[in-house]
DNA sequence: CTAGAATCGTTTGATATCAAAGCATCAGAT
DNA sequence: ATCTGATGCTTTGATATCAAACGATTCTAG
């Protein structure tokens, strides 16, 4: 983004902290990229993987709702994934338009190897910062994504969130 | 990411805080999106523009440098601002492999008009924290985003940049 | 029962992003 | 002068990401 900006103390204080939340989330995720990519997965796979490891077996549609993807990229990502073995799509008897997705025992057998071992990377990465800061960069960051919801609503939300987000 | 995780304590801070600040970027660069789309432009477009706007006329290798991008993909993104007639290429005469890109008048224009409207985005968008918090986010970052790097080395360049930080 | 609307997944077109291969050009050594 | 290695850009192949269009299936109203 901005190389070079000028404008007030306040445009800049912002801009810098845009910028170095941009450059820092490229970074980290970069490096975890490159990890995922040794073992022959794409985020976007890891992704599609990791859920259905944790929420069991589920149609398209779910899965992209929950990883925030268009239905034709979600379709790309398991035509890649049935390509290498990992999943299996099953067409339901209810409801003939909707396919499960479920993982394959070999995929089975390689998520549970490589979802802890990106946790672990994650770990790594993010020790850079100490527990405290770690924290801190949580809640700017929470605070931040919420952006677009009214005022009335956040407060809800936020009662709600802090219950659940140990998970 | 980690839609359902379990680990020590300390695993779940890291991959909370990594998730958070995955999730916040996502969110606040979709929304930025948005708003070059409807100036016809794609984040990409945007930054070469930007890039040709403050620093001037460079080569395609330049502009990958600058903006860590391959090749192949500057390549792309140029063919695309030269098809809306924003930009125009010029092979070098001292060094026929070279080519320098320059902002067209119109693409001039519109870069002139865009930049500050998008930098105001910024502004509005990191505005949900307060000035405390988005120097604490801009720092917390900017160690984030030093990941790999060798301590000695990391001294060094805090040193260098803090002088030239402020652009 | 039938027609129209809604839903699910796929296809299409556009853009992005990378690495590797390919071609033209340049620089340096012999 | 010639050859080799390096450089800059393009092309190719693979994957991603979206929106829109499309076809099959399901649901709902009349």
């Amino acid at each position: 983004m901005p190389t070079h900006f000028e404008g007030s103390a306040e445009t800049k204080r912002a801009l810098s902290a845009f910028i170095n939340l941009a450059r820092a989330t490229n970074s980290v995720q970069a490096r975890l990229t490159v990890q995922l990519e040794g073992e022959g997965l794409t985020v976007g796979q890891f992704g599609v993987m990791e859920a259905l490891l944790h929420l069991g077996p589920m149609s398209q549609c779910t899965l992209g709702e929950k990883l925030l993807r268009s239905g034709g990229n979600i379709t790309l990502v398991i035509d890649n994934l049935e390509k290498h073995g990992l999943v299996r799509r099953e067409r339901q008897t209810e409801d003939r338009r909707t396919i499960v997705i479920h993982l394959t025992p070999k995929g089975l057998r390689l998520i549970k190897r490589v979802f802890p071992e990106h946790a672990k990377m994650i770990l790594k990465e993010m020790s850079q910062l100490g527990p405290n800061e770690q924290e801190d960069l949580r809640r700017l960051c929470r605070k931040l994504g919420r952006g677009g919801k009214s005022g009335s609503e956040k407060t809800k939300r936020e009662k709600r969130h802090d219950s659940s987000e140990s998970q």
